[in-house]
RNA sequence: GCCGAAGUGGCGGAAUGGCAGACGCGGCGGUCUCAAAAACCGUUGAGGGCAACCUCGUGCGGGUUCGAAUCCCGCCUUCGGCACCA
């Protein structure tokens, strides 16, 4: 019997070894090709928790697979270390974000390593540093220099317990993303980036080998669509235009009514006096609602009408102007054409005010017939779907599809409108009212107004004894000698910018910086960037699919647009690993007190084992409850690969090799075309599963099989294991005689000629149900299966002498006799 | 409401047109032990049968096929995304 596997100490002892030899250090150059293994970053939360293991172990053995294919891999990590959170803790316990911050970092880079992953520790991040920031700035300058970067007044998106602005990416069902706070508007000036310039290009996936339901989040909310926008005439008013946009220009004979946005420019100037009053108070009103009660499609429609009508260019008619928030300000012209018999939302509105209700578009399967005479009162809801115009003038009997374009072109043709393409994604709002943040390099100037901090006053330090308090007001404001400086271009008192990022701004080009993450006077090493980028694979959590994923997508083709880099995609390949649950099935938190932490299974199994039963729980992307009761399972496999190595082949084993060899070899290169294969896959349970079924196979065989081949088995086995369990692999490689590092070996090769077995069972199907099987040399003709077959006992049994219609036969798999 | 994914033993799951339940947990029985733990061996979908075996069985209902967990149609449930985007 072997000496007992002692996890704890074999892993702190090699841990302590590859550190020390600098087994993990890359080079950036080599002969191999390269390979760019990524985990989003984590926060520095001050915990790592079973999620993070799930997350960055799994990807660690990845890449320790590509390492031993022969790639030169990167494996880096580092902290996305500003953020609302640290100064929640900071507030909390009284201590200042960056202690707090740089603590947790330190706490987290002990509990990293004893995940006993590849990083290379020399390539660390923290975004919260000088050194790291002050490119954020570098980069927000450049993109104001190509009007990417811009100062609007807008009605942003309001977290009223942050205490910030938001970004609409950050905000899930009118709620905070962060705190799940019902978020508000507030008319603010904000700067942006111009993400809606790079709408139709993020569009483009091909060529990115990604989730589906990634890409087609993201398309979904970049929501291109495509209508006509054209020019309403003011009635009595020459000098005032409404513009409009709709996708269905085909109804816009039935239009009975405009819809402008509550907050829409021209609402002051074209309300009646009489009206005054009442819209001014629909509009504070408006400004007051929650996103919830916003967007609730519960809630009852309102509205208020200016007193004023616009003309349909169409037929001529007049219709009124009235003012509602069921209209979007941000998105389109901000004004509507209502089609109430056509439009669910406008058919709502205009039951609620007795508006008009115009059918214009009867139903395709109804064209034949006359079209229907019912009043608009028959009508329950509004019809939605395409169909034949009538009550439109020369476009009667037309299509919609045909319609929408022969009124596009008409309207062209008179000059009161054009074919468009909206967007539903806006621009990135990226200013927080928040103390821990890269600080806006901007200083306001009475003379000049908003200028751009030089390059060569960069960075622009974070003040260490600011109050962080949020009040709604930055907290920088507060920090006269912050705020307090001379304008760049006269030289006179100015004031800074108080606002800082979007932590989102961080991550947008962290793999970037990876790199190279010593460069002192660029963001990123151009040589460094193009030996290794674009990230091979990125493997994080799904929740970034339109935050932090569609940012970086941004980034990188506004970076090549701007020359600094020549790839348009930052991750090649991207994986979401699924989310581990609390034993309760429940999501993980403090307040439900289900959270698991690693280190007590690490200390009482070892990382090794932690790793592995992360990979055997399911698949990968599927995530599940952690069950503690499971783990015994991969302790009780890795205890048997320990003692199967150790005890070495059986005293009484043959010397040389006998017909048990030739079964057990076949077995041992069939499993590493397995393995191999899931590997690939991101299947690292039944990976793992055949490793064992290997094992319960190969223990049987130890008394029968040679010398040599027990020993090569045992070296296959601790190759194969060696990216999952790294610890256990290399003290058995040692142990083994080996004086290199097993993770310095290639990954084992097979050989295709005995990946398939000699021998093949046959099963023998009679009209479809199994009735025997049997045992035949795999290369034997279909002929003699079938005479095998039909020879068969069984089989005759049940065939009882009908006759034989049909024989389907697959080879090496089955053979099915049909008799009716 | 719209879009998408998924439903398989007590549990995690495997099998993507060809032996349903690999592998593991848990359970049951056993070996060892004074005993327990650990380790090891056997067994474990349901029903029937002394047994060899037989029948049923992958959310529900239909279909295609020699053959369906797998493909098609309809429904139910769960999860995720979007949700006034004109």
């Amino acid at each position: 019997m072997a000496e007992k596997y002692r996890a704890a100490e074999v892993e702190r002892r090699w841990q302590a070894e590859w550190e020390r030899s600098g087994l993990y250090k890359v080079a950036d150059q080599s002969d191999r090709p390269k390979y760019y293994s990524l985990v989003m970053f984590p926060y520095p939360s001050g915990d790592l928790h079973i999620g993070h293991w799930y997350n960055f172990a799994i990807a660690d053995s990845h890449a320790r697979y590509k390492r031993m294919r022969g790639f030169q891999v990167l494996e880096p990590m580092g902290f996305d270390a500003f953020g609302l959170p640290a100064e929640e803790a900071a507030i909390n316990r009284g201590i200042h974000p960056f202690r707090w911050t740089m603590d947790s970092i330190k706490r987290m880079e002990v509990q990293l390593k004893a995940i006993g992953a590849m990083y290379d520790w020399d390539r660390e991040i923290a975004t919260c540093l000088p050194e790291y920031y002050r490119w954020n700035q570098w980069l927000f300058l450049k993109f104001l220099e190509k009007d990417l970067a811009y100062r609007a007044q807008a009605p942003a998106v309001w977290c009223p317990h942050c205490q910030t602005t938001l970004a609409n990416e950050q905000v899930v069902a009118g709620r905070c993303e962060r705190c799940d706070t019902v978020v508000t508007r507030r008319l603010l000036e904000q700067w942006f980036f111009r993400i809606t310039a790079y709408a139709e290009e993020l569009l483009d996936v091909s060529g990115l080998d990604w989730p589906e339901r990634v890409t087609t989040m993201q398309r979904n909310w970049i929501g291109k669509s495509y209508g006509v926008e054209f020019r309403l005439p003011v009635e009595k008013r020459p000098d005032v235009e409404i513009s409009v946009f709709t996708t269905r220009v085909d109804t816009v004979f039935g239009m009975t009514y405009v819809v402008l946005a509550p907050e829409h420019p021209l609402v002051d100037e074209l309300t009646v006096p009489a009206q005054r009053e009442q819209v001014q108070q629909y509009q504070e009103q408006a400004r007051r609602a929650t996103e919830i009660e916003r967007l609730s499609t519960e809630r009852e429609r309102t509205g208020v009408a200016l007193g004023i009508s616009a003309i349909n260019p169409a037929n001529g008619e007049r219709v009124p102007v009235w003012i509602a928030d069921y209209v979007l300000g941000s998105y389109g012209t901000g004004a509507i054409m209502a089609v109430p018999a056509h439009d669910q939302r406008d058919f709502e509105f205009a039951q609620n005010f007795g508006l008009e209700i115009r059918e214009v578009i009867a139903p395709a399967s109804l064209s034949a017939s006359p079209p229907p005479t019912s009043e608009a009162a028959e009508l329950r809801q509004a019809y939605v779907e395409l169909g034949v115009l009538m009550r439109s003038g020369r476009f009667d009997g037309l299509d919609s599809d045909a319609a929408k374009i022969a009124i596009a072109e008409w309207f062209e043709s008179l000059g009161v409108g054009e074919r468009k393409i909206n967007y539903r994604v806006r621009d990135w709002l990226i200013s927080r009212q928040r103390y821990w943040g890269t600080p806006i390099p901007i200083i306001y100037c009475e003379e000049h107004g908003a200028v751009p901090v030089p390059e060569d006053q960069l960075p622009v330090l974070l003040p260490e004894d600011a109050e962080f308090r949020p009040t709604g007001q930055s907290p920088l404001t507060y920090n006269p000698a912050f705020v307090n400086t001379t304008c760049p271009r006269c030289g006179r008192p100015a004031r800074r910018e108080t606002d800082t990022m979007d932590t989102f701004v961080d991550s947008s080009w962290y793999m970037l910086r990876y790199c190279n993450p010593h460069i002192e006077d660029a963001p990123f090493d151009r040589a460094a960037v193009q030996y290794w980028m674009p990230v091979d694979q990125y493997i994080g959590g799904v929740e970034h699919a339109t935050m932090h994923l569609l940012y970086a997508r941004f980034f990188i083709k506004a970076l090549r647009n701007m020359g600094l880099i020549d790839f348009g995609e930052p991750f090649k390949h991207l994986f979401n690993q699924g989310i581990i649950l609390g034993p309760d099935g429940q999501k993980m938190s403090k307040s439900r007190g289900n959270v698991v932490n690693p280190d007590d299974y690490v200390q009482r199994v070892g990382g090794d084992a932690v790793r592995c039963y992360l990979m055997f729980i399911g698949p990968y992307d599927g995530g599940g409850p952690w069950n503690p009761q499971g783990i015994s399972g991969i302790e009780g496999f890795l205890h048997r690969l320990w003692n199967l190595v150790l005890d070495g082949p059986d005293p009484n084993a043959p010397q040389t090799s006998g017909p048990a060899d030739d079964r057990v070899l076949r077995l041992l290169h069939k499993t590493t075309q397995r393995v191999t294969d899931d590997m690939e896959r991101f299947r690292f349970n039944t990976m793992l599963a055949a490793l064992m079924e290997l094992i319960n196979a190969l223990l049987p065989q130890r008394a029968k099989v040679s010398k040599q081949l027990w020993r090569d088995a045992s070296e296959r086995m601790v190759l194969l294991i060696a990216p999952s369990a790294p610890h256990m692999a290399e003290e058995l490689w040692h142990r083994l005689g080996h004086t290199e590092s097993v993770h310095l070996e290639s990954w084992p090769g097979f050989d295709p000629s005995l990946v398939t077995d000699s021998q093949v069972t046959v099963v023998l199907q009679v009209n479809g149900k199994v009735r025997d099987k049997i045992e035949v040399a795999a290369d034997l003709g279909q002929e003699q299966v079938q005479e095998l077959a039909l020879a068969s006992a069984k089989v005759q049994a049940y065939l009882d002498h009908s006759p034989i219609r049909q024989v389907i036969y697959v080879p090496g798999r089955l053979v099915n006799i049909v008799t009716i």
